[in-house]
DNA sequence: CTGAAAGCGCTAACAC
DNA sequence: GTGTTAGCGCTTTCAG
């Protein structure tokens, strides 16, 4: 169904845009000294207090803009910052997108996107957004363990790169991460002081930094719990609502289901919500699940889902600035942001008849980890 | 919280990479041989076969790849995609934005975003994106007819302009929809011919486009049905769960509160869900709330929501194809595709008590409008 | 068929 | 302080 073109040839024309040239010879001043005020480079060589002054009303008056493959292609920076996005996808990507978009058009940057998930995408994402494209710094979007070659030639840049949401520190990376074991500990801790002890897990296949760490915290609090992990109750699988609905599906029609379901993620947690309701559980009084992220849909879920806040705002500031930031020395560093535990609805106490015995029960009500 | 820097100062060297220059002196042919060969431009002049030959051996062992600065400077291509984001977020952003980038990719472009929603951005997006970036393309994604300078700006422009969710035809530029009305209808005839007559709808304040659609077929189905529209049964908040909580909230609470809510996206839909049952109100039970877009959530709300499912794939590909092939004509051309109703759990029949007349109820149950 | 040369808009020595 | 002069890597006349 498509409606034949209705006419109209587009306007043409789109007047040449002003160049630096065209200001100097207007102003009959040469051309470098109209790159030297324009070229923000603060003081490198005094100018005329008038001069200057005169440069910057005509570039105004004529809304001078920059080329910046001009300056690019000279060498200069080319106000770009690539963002190769791993396999993190969804609202918490289009979270992140946005506000890297917001923050890096705060310090005149434009971003331009290379995704690396999908099929031998990997090569392809870092050839083309980064060797051809002549970023100025390169963010890497979520955990990309999994691409050796991506990381490979990334670590063969000049390039300032920094790595957000890896999960882990990488090796000659800046990386801004969150405590993922921090986190996933604080929810843990959380069903344990509601008395739960049958704890299951749902991962993501393949993952080897933040989901692996989240799943790490919780080896370690079933550990600390005394409670060993049964068959069963780790699942790992795509990261889509619909992986999570089918590992809440087998896990919650096992002999002997758990109490209480830690998703690594929000999205894996609303389809764990729907399955856990679809088998006729209720949420919390059968069972309580919790996610990690809060992403805006958290909140809304039914029942609306108790997870972990990513404070997402700071590390991409974070992350922005220090790959865009000149005056960093080369030194690579690891961030690590805190979370924060939200508790809404979707963790209650674990039912009545599946109590563990009374002398188990104060193990799990020690304070959230948030010391360290 | 910040570890302090684990030293290691970045590799520099990155050798330089290899030029046209570097080809030709290795092969003592002159610059411009290399460049016809290697710039694709299929046979402008004849060249002998064995120098296109061994240019092409030649490049591919040294790894060339041709830098878009220098070609886009000198008036070629820059294999730059302008994207530049309406009001829409969320994970229908999340979504479009993946497919834009991938077809982007398949077509050897890449993807540069602009976001224009937030303050005055608008210009903003615009320049820098457009005037200032050198796209060969651009993409409009989301309403924005309430950016009257942004749209001006654009079509001042010699680039293909392709404008996808805009809802509505766009003087002078191409455009991709989907059908609203008609996909707005199917939900609303769905409704009817469950016995629904009170229908509210929530729409997004601000809109002149595609949610503005879906509001005049919503009052042409009452129209239709020989309802009025009450008081309180249109709300229009902010796109997001939290307005559609708020819109769906304040409708249940009316004295006569309408018995199914037509949501004019699935995040506004999300929210009336959460707020019905916050209310304690079952869906479908004693309300049916629909939504728009089929979002991946969707299908994993609680109930799973009924919707209207976007054709994402296929708007992205013909938009971007439309925007990037270069044998088309100057045409603007408005392409609508058709919407497909998805009927989950959160639409079922009128509650029994609040069922009209039989006279009137056989209105509702005629075929939804899928002819046309 | 191929080479020489100009120039896209800008930056950065290097002069004066 | 400001002008001159080279290019950055590439496309594109214009000559052979």
């Amino acid at each position: 169904m498509k409606n034949g073109p209705s006419s109209s040839t587009r306007t043409v024309g789109h007047a040449r845009a002003t160049t630096m040239k065209d200001i100097a010879r207007a102003l009959g001043l040469s051309q470098s000294t109209v790159s030297r005020v324009l070229s923000g480079a603060p003081s490198v060589v005094p100018i005329a207090a008038e001069t200057r002054e005169r440069v910057l009303v005509e570039a105004r008056r004529r809304a001078y803009r920059p080329n910046p493959l001009a300056s690019g292609l000279r060498g200069a920076r080319t106000r770009l910052l690539g963002a190769i996005m791993g396999e993190i996808l969804g609202p918490f990507a289009a979270g992140a997108m946005d506000a890297i978009t917001a923050e890096a058009n705060a310090l005149g940057y434009n971003t331009v996107l290379g995704n690396a998930h999908g099929q031998a995408d990997e090569a392809m994402a870092i050839r083309t957004v980064l060797e051809t494209r002549h970023c100025d710094a390169i963010l890497l979007i979520g955990d990309t363990r999994d691409q050796p070659r991506l990381l490979e030639d990334l670590r063969n840049t000049a390039l300032p790169l920094v790595a957000l949401w890896q999960g882990v520190a990488l090796d000659g990376i800046s990386t801004v991460n969150v405590d993922n074991r921090l986190g996933a500990t604080c929810v843990l801790e959380h069903l344990g002081g509601l008395g739960h002890r049958q704890v299951g897990f749902v991962g993501i296949a393949n993952r080897q930094g933040d989901i692996n760490q989240r799943k790490l915290a919780y080896r370690a609090f079933m550990r600390k719990i005394g409670e060993e992990v049964r068959d069963g109750f780790i699942e790992e699988v795509v990261h889509h609502p619909a992986g999570g609905a089918e590992a809440a599906h087998r896990m919650l029609r096992l002999p002997e289901r758990p109490t209480a379901i830690f998703c690594a993620s929000d999205v894996l947690a609303i389809g764990a919500l729907h399955a856990a309701q679809n088998l006729g559980l209720r949420v919390p009084g059968d069972v309580s699940i919790v996610g990690f992220d809060d992403i805006s849909f958290a909140a809304y879920t039914v029942p609306a889902l108790t997870t972990i806040h990513m404070p997402m705002a700071e590390m991409v500031r974070l992350a922005v600035q220090e790959a865009l930031r000149p005056d960093v020395g080369d030194a690579v560093k690891n961030f690590s942001l805190l979370p924060a535990l939200v508790i809404r609805q979707s963790s209650g106490r674990v039912p009545a008849q599946r109590r563990a015995p009374a002398a188990h029960r104060s193990i799990g009500s020690s304070r959230p980890g948030l010391s360290r």
